[in-house]
DNA sequence: TTTATTTACGAAACCGTTTTCGCAGAATAC
DNA sequence: GTATTCTGCGAAAACGGTTTCGTAAATAAA
């Protein structure tokens, strides 16, 4: 059907190994070969086979992105970080995702040691438990790098915010604004940004040892509706909190509907701050505090050295551990600014 | 490196032919002997090259979605509707954005003439004024189905929603709601979801013929500075405004913003409705008034009857034509509901 | 002039599967 | 007993590039 090497070759009397260093630009062939061969090339507007090339080369030009979900819209931004280092370096980008579920991101780990892939860009979903499957694939030499969510015992490159100091500063932030009972909202516990976060949280309630201040964590890992009836019954309790951090973007909403619903005021019953990445924070009813991470700058560092560590097999990822800065944004829903 | 169809045959004394028949169950081979060539492929972890059989079979199990960005969270989800179908099947999927560049548009569909994808899900940029690009992959019989944003000069499959009806009903609802003076927010204005949706703006207008309510359509097709200035600029006019229809996802913020900078309060002062699938809406000050496209289900059947193209060569794409409904959620932002 | 090197190209192996044949021997039909 | 059909398997040719190696002619070095 297509235009073949071959094609090329019959028409203009050469052999196929001609066309094929001409069409590289290889020093091998003269400059007029070249010339003609690029040429008819373009008029037949001849694209190689990247499945032929892949297999001799033992190379795919393509890398994977294995992702929980694109729910979120800290993963929509760093796709287009990831995507645009991509392009540049002339990759394409194959999407996974696990939706959380520990068996499927197995199951699609295990495949990338067929080769498919030059390269792996992940994180972790939140079932994970133990990281074999992913100690397996880079020991067979394929590069892997984690962004965001890491396994701490997997040694390769980690891309991640500061989510210890930006968690410990959200929660010191909320003290300072007058909290008495700070709850942190979880995510899947075993995540390694729950995990920071967790222990910012806690380290930012002792260092400010507020008199009956407890640490308390809620478990929010269901779907929409669970959390939202988990917020809800914990907004009704009698000594109910004055202060929240939700760990996650989804869980956002659940609280606001759950203080509407309660006929609860934030920012005056109940101060909020939420990890999110979400434009609609500033028109929110009232504007959201934030913690908001580098979402495409993450992506594209990631990618970045993804590519170093693809391109010179002697780059050594496990050395690798770049931390970008979350920036808090102040705004209504802890108070006034 | 990783073990080959070679090393199981070596280790059983059989041919590789018998070995690929085995692994594929093939009748040819006797039940003892695929028993013994399952166990050892199962002990060595054999995983077969995706490329050699690409190339052998030609065809790759792999499928193209090219999206403008996934910044907007309808993408998002047609994303995650895709994907759960493309697992299914047990293809894998490429991704590609276009930001909204005809060029880079053009450049992505032509390398699919190599064979790298068996199919391609598209929405087009915005700037994609002929479509000679698309028309060419598809005469070279590479299936296609376009979702959200067509080209309607191409035959093939189209996964819309009604998005001239719902534009009508959106307008129609702002007439009700007493608005004189509604202006349609346009985003690139040759995209198709741009013209539906402008046409059922206009016709609604026509329709109510209220006096001295003439049709204004405002381009925003910028960045969101530029869409802000054009916004505010337009809500500073002497006869501004009463009634906005916002026609895409990312008009939403300046909107609200111009608003609150002017303090002009929505739904007194001006009364919006917006084609967004944010879950925040809700959650908005006000709560905002939306259509949203049922999203993540136009990914979902787009992907299937893509396949529907690949698995069967007779099938004809150009024939479906499937339009799901957006559904307007009445919130405050269009006055008490 | 002879020898060494460079230049420009082609033959053929190779990447790892799949698939078409071909072919024994066993089973069944006549 | 011969003819036919199965059964189970292997040899080898694809698929479409890339890469190694060889080589003839042209050029440079001696």
């Amino acid at each position: 059907m297509s235009v073949k090497i071959r094609d090329l070759a019959k028409q203009l009397n050469l052999s196929v190994a001609t066309i094929s260093k001409a069409l590289k630009d290889s020093h091998e062939i003269s400059p007029e070969t070249k010339q003609r061969v690029f040429e008819l090339a373009k008029k037949l507007s001849y694209i190689p086979n990247p499945y032929a090339s892949s297999l001799r080369k033992r190379n795919s030009k393509t890398i994977a992105v294995v992702l929980p979900e694109v729910a979120d819209s800290f993963f929509s931004l760093a796709i287009n970080g990831i995507e645009s280092v991509a392009h540049d370096k002339g990759y394409h980008v194959l999407i996974y995702l696990t939706h959380e579920s520990f068996e499927r991101e197995e199951a699609i780990l295990k495949e990338f040691k067929s080769g498919r892939v030059d390269g792996i860009l992940m994180s972790v979903s939140g079932e994970t438990c133990n990281s074999n499957h992913i100690k397996e694939v880079i020991a067979a030499g394929m590069p892997l790098v984690f962004f965001d969510r890491v396994c701490d015992d997997v040694d390769t490159a980690k891309i991640v915010t500061d989510d210890f100091e930006s968690s410990y500063k959200a929660t010191s932030y909320l003290i300072r604004k007058g909290c008495k009972k700070i709850i942190y909202l979880s995510a899947s516990p075993a995540l390694s940004i729950n995990i920071k976060r967790m222990e910012g949280y806690k380290k930012a309630i002792a260092d400010h040892a507020i008199k009956n201040t407890e640490v308390e964590i809620i478990s929010c890992y269901g779907d929409v509706e669970a959390n939202y009836k988990i917020i809800k019954d914990l907004l009704t309790k009698k000594n109910k909190p004055d202060g929240i951090i939700a760990s996650v973007e989804k869980l956002t909403t659940p609280v606001y509907i759950a203080c509407k619903d309660l006929e609860l005021t934030i920012p005056n019953d109940l101060k909020l701050i939420c990890f999110t990445n979400l434009q609609t924070a500033l028109i929110l009813d009232p504007p959201l505090t934030t913690i908001t991470q580098p979402a495409f700058e993450m992506g594209k560092t990631a990618a970045t050295i993804l590519f170093k560590g693809i391109e010179k097999k002697s780059f050594d990822l496990s050395k690798e551990r770049v931390v970008l800065p979350s920036v808090l944004a102040e705004r209504l829903s802890t108070g006034n600014c």
